[in-house]
RNA sequence: GCGGAGAUGCCGGAGUGGUCAAACGGGCAAGAUUUAGGCUCUUGUAGCUUAGUGCUUACCUAGGUUCGAAUCCUAGUCUCCGCACCA
């Protein structure tokens, strides 16, 4: 029989937007369950079959939660902010706005034809100026309260972006989008964010989240924290900072070692060194990322002597090729003795190495060849001398504190979150500046500051030569002004959408806090592990931010996490374009119908693991949908046997909780099973219907059709998922059932071997425990291995036994004897 | 280097102390139907053996714990991912 699973397809989601079956209202009398998947950036290419798992898995989910009870907020949106549309439509000669509004509309056309139960009332992009707006609203009120800053520093500069990188974007020295393209250093004027203000609560938050490990332990080492003591070291008269977590190696220092990006390094620098210096950087800088990182340590001195607060002691100061300078204050205090950098780097410029900490007390053998880090005992320390190295940070830090020459510290890796980009398509940052007052916000009333359409792409940011754009007055004193031209990191957008889909046509605010407050946090979130150091912690961030300024009650914007594994085309790579093993949606919906291949990308393993497609594996899908409709078309229904009541409910149970914890693949598994097992037996609707309940969250579709053609008038996507009744669930039925599946087996298996052997035979006699006798029915085998058996119990006497065959009788297995 | 995950049959992938030669799917083979089948169904798919059985060898490698291990412990090999000179 051929199916149109075309036109089952659409039919039924003509209906469920008719109706508008999956909007959803704060009121109700339900509990609320938000499920969401990451946005996703529209591009130009469409949806491809890996999109389709992605979205699949959500919506399975949706639906499942839906069924269950719940009032599910499932919605979507786009991340159309940002520089790839940017260069694409550059590219395309058109205009990024038209390019991605198209890509957009392509995007929520095939997100309904896989039939994803989206809220579709709900959809944002943020190039939408109604969205927009509020980033700059909330651009200003962290402004106003001191959680976004402006500073001169040092910048990621990719040049291929044209345009400043946030550290997150920076990936092994390259631009994250740009894997050949080196990150400069450049000195810029740019927006923070000061997400440092909530290091330690976005690490300590990190436990409560039921997040998979390895992105918990992601950001944890992202956020990096760690105990040590600031200490100050003179140099030129002048106190540094040096930050370090062996205070208790103070005694040791043998030399100091300035960062190559130091911003007061030329303050340091003799006049006799300069030239060394100045060549030395100039090296650093003519060489690659790549062999940089491979390069040994390198430095020269820069002439000054530094003075150690502990003893005294006049130490070089040395400018260093592995000092991080935006680490602590980019400086280290370097104890050859113990630190294995500082090891290696005083060995290859025969700098002195102090030993001041020893295993046993004793003074310790200096030859050695490498850095002692381990524990100890505290030599050559002055007043510190035999405390146990532990004791003694204790003891140096104190003492530096109280002579106000050193302080504990907590030093954190996580950075302030750098957000001007010079580029068009995003965000314009709301300020003005004013040569009489300066750096002015634009007024909330202004808001929002409307990106431009019309801009001529040449090179660098379009804004800047926009006069319409950059020239205005001043809202402090009228005056001449200029607008900001950079624009905001698309990571601003995205770092709150989630709110606003919660209320995502207020015109007034961002959202209305009892909304947020309602559907907030998102239970289920679902998207890639890409993400874990960048948007992840962003989002963090501003639900945080956004909470201590009143807007949102809740600590944390995402309960659960869920990433989803990537499908792989056919040859085993990541599906794109350039690679030509794309799988569309259209095509695969055409040949095998979208609920098909819904079902096959999850049943090939567990959602989170990476998949290939396969076109033989949707075939056997298809088997197994074909069959589940032929079912539904022809059966007619009955009183559901014992042991299918059993097997039902038993999956019920099984089903409900791998779906809960997105085993799908053991879902379906299950689904196949207990199908099989009423293929065969009587069945009564409601059970059947049950079936077609939990099939439907993986076949939505069909099984609108399938449960209509039963006379139902309600969806299937709205009904109630279906209960476990436990007390039907019979384990001795169960094991019956099993063992009489044996004896077939083994009777047929005889006979098999009998007849290779060219004998044949008729009857059959089996000979059971006088126990078992009630568990095996002699029609009931009969019937299954369609030849006359007979059973006796082993001690009945007038058995028919030719060859005493009955002595072989076991627990469990039966004797048999074929005649 | 550090941190994390993993290694199961021809393949994908379940299983985490006995009920495991190991779910389910795919592939392959044989058979049935069809005598057009690339459709559908059945059976088989480590080796030997047997009237349903039994034995041996198997879940990366080598040891160990245990009455008993794919499953626990130890060491090692390999793969993938993340961070990478963070003082």
């Amino acid at each position: 029989m051929k199916y149109d699973f075309k036109k089952i397809e659409s039919k039924w989601q003509k209906k469920w937007e008719a109706k508008k079956i999956f909007q959803v209202k704060e009121k109700s009398n339900k509990r609320k369950f938000y499920v969401l998947e990451m946005y996703p950036y529209p591009s130009a290419s469409g949806l491809h079959m890996g999109h389709a798992l992605n979205y699949s898995i959500g919506d399975i989910y949706a639906r499942f939660k839906r069924m269950n009870g719940f009032n599910v907020l499932y919605p979507m949106g786009f991340d159309s902010f940002g520089l790839p549309a940017e260069n694409a439509a550059i590219k395309a000669k058109s205009h990024p706005k038209k390019f991605t509004e198209n890509a957009i509309k392509n995007y929520v056309g095939q997100m309904k034809e896989l039939g994803l139960s989206y809220d579709w009332e709900r959809i944002l992009w943020s190039h939408n100026p109604e969205y927009y707006k509020w980033n700059q609203y909330f651009f200003l009120k962290f402004l106003e309260n001191g959680l976004i800053y402006r500073k001169k520093a040092p910048v990621n500069w990719c040049s291929k972006c044209d345009t400043v990188l946030a550290n997150e974007q920076v990936h092994n020295g390259k631009c994250w989008r740009h894997s050949d393209t080196d990150v400069e250093t450049k000195l810029l004027e740019q927006w923070f964010v000061r997400t440092t203000k909530y290091a330690e609560e976005l690490l300590s938050d990190i436990d409560k989240l039921d997040w998979p490990e390895r992105i918990k332990i992601m950001q944890k080492n992202w956020i990096g924290k760690s105990f040590g003591t600031e200490i100050d070291f003179e140099i030129n008269g002048e106190k540094f900072p040096v930050f370090t977590t062996r205070p208790d190696t103070l005694f040791g220092v043998t030399f100091m070692v300035v960062s190559a990006q130091h911003p007061k390094l030329f303050e340091l620098v003799t006049k006799e060194q300069k030239k060394i210096v100045a060549n030395f950087l100039k090296k650093i800088k003519s060489t690659k990322q790549e062999d940089l990182d491979k390069l040994d340590k390198e430095g020269v001195f820069t002439g000054s002597y530094a003075i150690n607060p502990a003893n005294k002691e006049k130490v070089p100061v040395w400018v260093g090729n592995f000092v991080v300078a935006d680490y602590g204050s980019g400086m280290v205090m370097a104890v050859p003795a113990h630190d294995q950098r500082d090891f290696e780097f005083a060995k290859k410029y025969k700098l002195p190495v102090k030993i001041v900490i020893s295993k046993e007390g004793k003074k310790v053998n200096e030859k050695f060849g490498e850095a002692y880090t381990g524990e100890g005992i505290l030599i050559n320390s002055g007043a510190h001398n035999c405390l146990n190295n532990r004791e003694a940070k204790e003891h140096i830090s104190v003492e530096l504190s109280d002579k106000k020459l050193g302080r504990k510290k907590i030093q954190y890796k996580l950075k302030d979150w750098l957000v001007s980009r010079q580029r068009y398509w995003g965000t314009p940052i709301p300020i003005i500046y004013c040569d009489k007052c300066g750096v002015q916000p634009v007024k909330e009333k202004d808001l929002p500051v409307k990106l431009p359409e019309k801009v001529k792409f040449g090179k660098g940011n379009p804004l800047k030569t926009n006069k319409n754009f950059v020239e205005v007055k001043c809202p402090q004193c009228n005056g001449k002004a200029k607008r900001e031209t950079d624009t905001m990191d698309t990571f601003f957008d995205s770092s709150w959408y989630y709110l606003r889909y919660c209320d995502s046509k207020n015109k007034k605010m961002p959202f209305e806090k009892n909304k947020v407050n309602y559907w907030m946090p998102v239970n289920q979130y679902i998207g890639g592990a890409e993400h874990a150091c960048m948007h992840l912690i962003y989002a963090r961030f501003f639900t945080k931010a956004l909470r201590d300024l009143g807007f949102v009650k809740k600590d944390e914007p995402f309960l659960k996490l869920f990433n989803q594994g990537m499908l792989h085309g056919e040859d085993g790579f990541v599906m794109s374009k350039s690679r030509g093993n794309v799988i569309l949606p259209e095509k695969v919906s055409k040949k095998y119908g979208i609920d098909t291949a819904r079902m096959f990308l999850v049943s090939v393993a567990s959602p989170d693991k990476d998949i290939d497609w396969s076109e033989n594996g949707i075939i056997g899908s298809l088997k197994f949908v074909k069959r589940v409709i032929d079912y539904f078309e022809k059966r007619k229904f009955g009183k559901s046997s014992k042991i299918v009541e059993s097997k039902i409910n038993l999956a019920i149970k099984g089903i409900s909780s791998d779906i809960e914890f997105f085993k799908y693949n053991l879902a379906i598994i299950k689904l196949r099973k207990v199908f099989e097992s009423f293929e065969k037996e009587d069945i009564s609707k409601k059970d059947a219907e049950n079936f077609l309940k939990m099939f439907s969250v993986f076949c939505p579709h069909i099984s609108e059709e399938l449960w209509s053609n039963l006379g139902n008038k309600n969806f299937i996507s709205l009904e109630k998922w279906p209960v476990c009744d436990e007390k039907k669930i019979d384990e001795k039925l169960e094991k019956q059932e099993e063992m009489i599946e044996k004896i077939k087996e083994d009777i047929l298996n005889i006979f098999k071997i009998i007849e290779s052997r060219g004998e044949t035979k008729t009857k059959v006699y089996v000979y059971v425990l006088p126990m078992e006798k009630n568990i095996y029915d002699e029609n009931i085998i009969s019937e299954k291995i369609g030849k006359p058996v007979k059973i006796f119990a082993v001690n009945e006497k007038d058995k028919y036994d030719p060859t005493n065959k009955s002595k072989n009788a076991k627990p469990g297995k039966p004797a048999i004897y074929l005649e």
